[in-house]
DNA sequence: TTAGGTGCAAAGGCTTTGCACCCAA
DNA sequence: TTGGGTGCAAAGCCTTTGCACCTAA
């Protein structure tokens, strides 16, 4: 806890910006386990401004402190790899629920079809969406 | 070229839509090789209102005509499966040069992991960005 | 003929920007 | 102390909507 919060100081030490407390802010309410909309994220810190949320969302994403995911076609934000194992996600299509997905078979195949087509591959994103095991169970409830 | 036109015209048919004149050119303008972004899709079509090419994509997203891909943090517009195998893209970071993907294993591990969570795969999207091999040249030029 | 489709113009959302004030270093 | 950072308000995009007119079937 303390030291994640010490890796985002030194982020943003490194790069000589400040750590203020609207940062620090947005930066504690992405702590939590999901990936959070630009929304949600602009309500869980009532104390700031929208539109400094938004300079903050783009300096740390520009950091590397943040990731942008695509859901759909809306997106979403999380801590980024420096703060948790790189991942992709799988999201239920019924209610919204996200589930971090840890596998390295992701990034050898991403790795092996940049060298078929001669790319340095440099970053990837990869979502997938389904029906959790519990809403097929309320489907076939539904169905039946 | 007639026959993906019959394609299309047969999904409006099917769902009791009109093939009108602003439809076949937005679907004209979609039948190259490569994803189009709305703005440049919008200047494809000079004759159809920025409305209009909205509300055409909006309903040919609905009949599964055409899908969105996610590059980046934009999205852009292709003919879905209908008309070609269905693909993911690794694009260059350097100058936009999109290439598709065929490749099968994506779809075997995308299937795997999905079962490994208990969810019924509905649909994903992968995205890769990267250095091309010529970019890769330029780039040593300019540092050697 | 007529219901669905279109163009036009205006409104809606999300995001960015300009500027004077504020505060972290 | 002072330059970077913030809040506020306004502007900028991209996208959607309302409405009268048009057109495919």
């Amino acid at each position: 806890m303390s030291s994640a919060r010490q890796l985002f100081a030194e982020a943003l030490r490194q790069h000589s910006y400040s750590l203020t407390k609207p940062r620090l802010a947005v930066f504690n309410a992405l702590l939590g386990e999901e990936p959070v909309s630009m929304h949600e994220l602009v309500e869980k810190v009532p104390n700031v401004d929208r539109a400094s949320v938004y300079r903050t969302v783009s300096l740390l994403e520009e950091l590397g402190v943040i990731l942008r995911i695509n859901i759909g076609w809306k997106y979403k934000l999380e801590l980024s790899e420096m703060f948790s194992a790189h991942h992709h996600h799988i999201s239920c299509t019924a209610y919204g629920k996200i589930v971090a997905l840890n596998e390295h078979a992701l990034e050898r195949v991403v790795d092996r079809l940049s060298a078929l087509h001669d790319f340095i591959p440099v970053t990837h994103q990869i979502e997938i969406q389904g029906l959790c095991s519990n809403c097929q169970k309320v489907s076939q409830l539904g169905q039946g």
